[in-house]
DNA sequence: CGTCGAATTGATGTCATTCAACTACAGTGG
DNA sequence: CCACTGTAGTTGAATGACATCAATTCGACG
């Protein structure tokens, strides 16, 4: 996160990091989201259910990612996500009071912090408008141009499910690529 | 924004306030966006084109919204979107000035603008969750119960760009809605 | 091995798109 | 004031993309 080690040792004591296991949850739609998830080791994945049970997939977090339903962390509401492992991992809990911490000790946090707020927007933004006007194909191509490790790390349903695709479908689109002489890796 | 009148005082001379006609450009694909836009008359419209030139509305914005490319603005980057005004409007342009002499004369603002960034990420998840797991149907419905006020004032082909449909299945959808004795109005 | 979930494949269905025709209406110039 | 034009909206028929359902196959793991 580009904090500084003299920064860390300060504010050592509030930071917890845990292990969790494969396919443990980390949160529960209902429950309010009272950590962000700094992924060390692993992955870690957040998402919602639909009305029909369905889950959809909202992000992947792997090595050095933040992972959290945010709203509900910051506005100290029930969150309607879930966020679960998908391998063994080692993610370090960032609560309210680490944030305050680091935002004393170095005031640049602040603006560090907001970065990460419009990165994640931007992020959003090109979602959405990928949904918006891409075809099933376009989507994953852009998927795996823009994630190729969560790709190699995640099972083929998952990323179907990201893409707002069926499994079914996915597996098409791979048969189809590769008929075009289409190699990812 | 629930800025206090003093501090409004003390740094209105960096305000600028313009108006601009109906279908005027504020932003273009390329530009840098300097500003963000607080609509104070009228609506504007964020939208991205994608290749074969079709238009994917990202954002309405009516009285008292914000709208920006806020990575163009912030990151001082050339904005892949465009916004004008469907309307006759009037809007202040707020740039990095203004925002600095903001924070520096009402110390909550920055906490202010940081609850804005989290709520429009918010917003921007339910969102794609919406697109992920939703008929247009579902999501011409959640559209008409969270922006009645745009639903009345933007032509009906917009709402459609904004849902990810063509114009013709939204008239389509709306027809099947009005047989089931359905009334927004 | 045998089991269980993931992935593939085929047959069929559904929803939304596309293309085209037509209506309604607002704005423009004669 | 009326004809002319262009854009929005509706409707129909045909097409296409993706979903659904069902049947295998594949592959990891006990």
């Amino acid at each position: 996160m580009g904090v500084d080690e003299a920064a860390y040792q300060q504010i050592h004591p509030s930071i917890k990091s845990i292990s969790v296991n494969k396919n443990q949850q980390l949160l529960q739609a209902g429950d309010i989201c009272k950590y962000t998830f700094f992924v060390e080791k692993g992955i870690l994945r957040l998402f919602g259910l639909d009305e029909a049970g369905k889950e959809n997939i909202l992000q992947f977090g792997t090595e050095n990612w933040l992972v959290s339903d945010r709203d509900s962390v910051y506005f100290k509401e029930p969150s309607n996500y879930y966020i679960d492992a998908l391998e063994d991992a080692v993610v370090v809990l960032l609560d309210e009071e680490f944030i305050e911490s680091l935002a004393r000790v170095t005031p640049s946090f602040r603006k560090k912090n907001e970065k990460l707020l419009h990165n994640h927007i931007r992020h959003l933004n090109k979602r959405i408008h990928l949904l918006l006007g891409a075809s099933a194909k376009k989507r994953y191509l852009e998927f795996i141009k823009m994630y190729p490790d969560v790709m190699l790390r995640v099972p083929q349903w998952m990323i179907a499910s990201y893409l707002g695709i069926t499994p079914e479908s996915l597996s098409r689109i791979r048969k189809d690529l590769a008929k075009e002489n289409f190699a990812p890796y």
